[in-house]
DNA sequence: ACCTGAACACCGTTCAAGT
DNA sequence: ACCTGAACACCGTTCAAGT
């Protein structure tokens, strides 16, 4: 038998495996990721993954940053000329979107940017153009922290779909205005959708009234 | 050897486990619970905690249920005559600080109220002091769901605690905005409560704008 | 009624061995 | 360099057996 010149071509790579992760993830959830699962799907066995990777978590952590990569962060280049207000507004809806696509990762994202890239960017774009937009640093931080809690809030768990779809667990005596929640879940994509446009509205609306209290009111010079 | 008169005291009972649990979850993390090490904090075999709830996820459920069933609600309640806005406020500052003696719970807790009857009562309060202030029902449930969004956003990963203490983990030319950025973990609870009052304050704003438009602006009947 | 040990079908991860 | 099978120390849950 002749020997190979060089090891063949990898079956593996950390794409493939992130790929492979996310699909896992998106079909089956979170809980249902094992290595074992995760390298069959693959075609290999589990052992073979920790070339490539030092825990799962850490393939994990690489899934969550893929769908952080999703988000749009056009609005805050300098060139285009947005109001900090409409870019915040547009930026919202383009990462609650990224996740309502991949809604069984959000906790693994939930942990912070942490080292993952696409999560430094992110967070790099927000700060950099409320900063630039007059924000002071402590309160562009602000910002960035308090629309994460609202967007990841909204993906984390659904509103509506936290209600369960009977009737009959919602006792009047218990709950007295509670006898139309088991409508939530079969409503649930609006409910959750009207919710977001309407607190995204509220926020943004209440921190217009703080940056004209910063950079004097509009009529007012 | 004589017979029991009865089975003795049983050793284990739910508040036993739920109290035990709690504790655990409390000082260890969600990931540390498994059914063996609960049973063995108990002093019992991991297959007795069967003979209380069915599964490992009821058990949680309930720790879940003990942290909402801590949250104020009294400021809903229509003898304290209290306005939609400052009940609100109060309510989320109420239930934070609660999620916040208790975070590692808080993924379990943002399933939703299923038919977690502390978790019911919440959704049942805030409800019905929404519709009793004014608020057309529809508004009463996006109230409801938005603030949840937010209180949740803001428990489930705290932001400050989402960066690295590492300063080389922020390359300028990467990321030319996070310069500070390593300093955020030192200063966590400051960044995390800022952005929660922030946050609070522009959504209650906001919302007040809208409740404006909904009974006539003040000065105009 | 309530607790037990044994068992089943899983986990994440390490490691020596192969090519 | 990259993949493998075997092994270690775990999991959640079921079940027959004990009292």
């Amino acid at each position: 038998m002749w020997r190979m010149a060089r090891p063949r071509k990898p079956l593996l790579s950390r794409d493939r495996i992130v790929e492979a992760a996310g699909a896992l993830v998106d079909t089956e959830g979170l809980g249902a990721v094992s290595t074992r699962r995760l390298a069959a799907a693959l075609g290999v066995s589990g052992p073979s993954l920790y070339n490539h990777f030092r825990t799962k978590d850490e393939i994990l952590d690489a899934v969550a940053d893929a769908v952080s990569a999703r988000v749009d962060l056009s609005m805050f280049e300098p060139g285009a000329g947005r109001d900090w207000r409409s870019a915040l507004h547009d930026w919202a809806h383009s990462y609650r979107d990224a996740l309502s696509d991949h809604p069984n990762i959000v906790p693994v994202l939930a942990r912070g940017p942490g080292r993952r890239p696409a999560g430094l960017r992110v967070a790099d774009a927000v700060f950099g153009a409320m900063t630039e937009a007059g924000w002071p640093p402590a309160q562009a931080t602000r910002i960035g922290a308090l629309m994460r809690y609202f967007i990841l809030g909204s993906a984390v768990g659904s509103f509506a779909g936290g209600f369960v779809d009977d009737e009959a667990a919602y006792d009047p005596s218990d709950y007295p205005h509670l006898g139309q929640a088991h409508l939530l879940a079969e409503r649930r994509r609006e409910v959750d959708e009207g919710a977001f446009e309407t607190g995204l509205a509220a926020l943004l609306d209440g921190l217009a009234l703080q940056h004209e209290a910063l950079t004097g009111p509009a009529t007012g010079g």
